[in-house]
DNA sequence: CCTGGACTTGACGTCAGCGTGAAGGTTTAC
DNA sequence: GTAAACCTTCACGCTGACGTCAAGTCCAGG
């Protein structure tokens, strides 16, 4: 039941440096043994629980507060409270927007992407050479055929940036 | 044509400090008169323009850097280069991704959101009070109709978080 | 001459969520 | 009895893209 800080620490996935921050923000206070030494206990793991799941969803520390108090006033879960509920919908709507934007972002940059690489495609039809370094205003001296720096098959889709 | 740095803020709509940082960065190094001011011309205003642009689309300034150096070289566009479609690639990945997160987050949040306001309409079938703040671990008593604290007609899509 | 505006460099502050020591006290195991 | 492992409180560092003073320089108008 009772445990110190790195057992917890170890039990919840995450570090001692991480209660003590959450500790300062008054979000996990903590007991203290005579030693001065932080004692912690199952509801303690459970508030941290709460406060790592919601931290996964990309709340902000303080958005998990109204979960963490829900929980501590004896709720049987964080979102019990309709201050917990207020928070859930403001973020679905804050994520919406946020997907909304990066869409439209998406298509801008990959609007570009196809036009520059049809720009690209034209002015270098061959396959002339690059002249990137050294390159007077645009005038167009490419008479040799090129080599070296072609776009890596245009593919889409990759992952972790 | 030749302008200092406030005239050049203006026009891009932005603030000196912010061009003293892009020089800082090298991004945007300037000719300086003999009091040493710094002197900028149309081109300058293209190359923040260009670095602004793709700010807004996300990129960071280290990113611009390639379309930077690209309209350096004279090339009629940033993204004339092949470093610059690469920038795009990646980033139309990271996007990719990260829109792909976010949807999953989206869908686990309203996940989460109904099933509480489920679970809150079985606990408070008629209108029991809103027990938070003083509640011990879950007991039940609650005899009087409630008043107060009900979900904001639990509407999705609003704007501006 | 003097005021005011635009310019200069330098350097610290902001936001979030911790990481990473330093310097020292406590407990535990052998 | 001593080393290892744990704990404590400072307190600075990191990332990004600037904001915000502060103190001094430069130039034009009245």
């Amino acid at each position: 039941m009772a445990m110190r800080i790195g057992e917890l620490a170890r039990q919840a996935g995450t570090t001692t440096r991480t209660l003590r921050h959450y500790e300062e923000l008054g979000l996990l206070p903590a007991r203290r043994t005579g030693n001065g030494y932080r004692t912690y206990d199952d509801g303690d793991l459970r508030l941290l629980q709460q406060i790592r799941t919601l931290q996964d969803f990309g709340f902000g520390l303080e958005e998990t507060r109204p979960f963490v108090d829900c929980l501590r006033a004896g709720h049987p879960a964080g979102d019990s409270c309709p201050a917990s509920l207020d928070v859930y919908r403001r973020k679905l709507a804050e994520l919406d927007e946020c997907i909304a934007d990066l869409q439209r972002i998406r298509a801008e940059v990959g609007g570009q992407l196809a036009r520059a690489e049809l720009e690209a495609a034209a002015d270098v039809p061959g396959g002339p050479p690059p002249l990137c370094a050294f390159a007077p205003p645009p005038g167009h001296e490419a008479p040799a055929p090129g080599h070296e720096a072609s776009p890596p098959e245009h593919g889409r889709e990759t992952g972790t940036p």
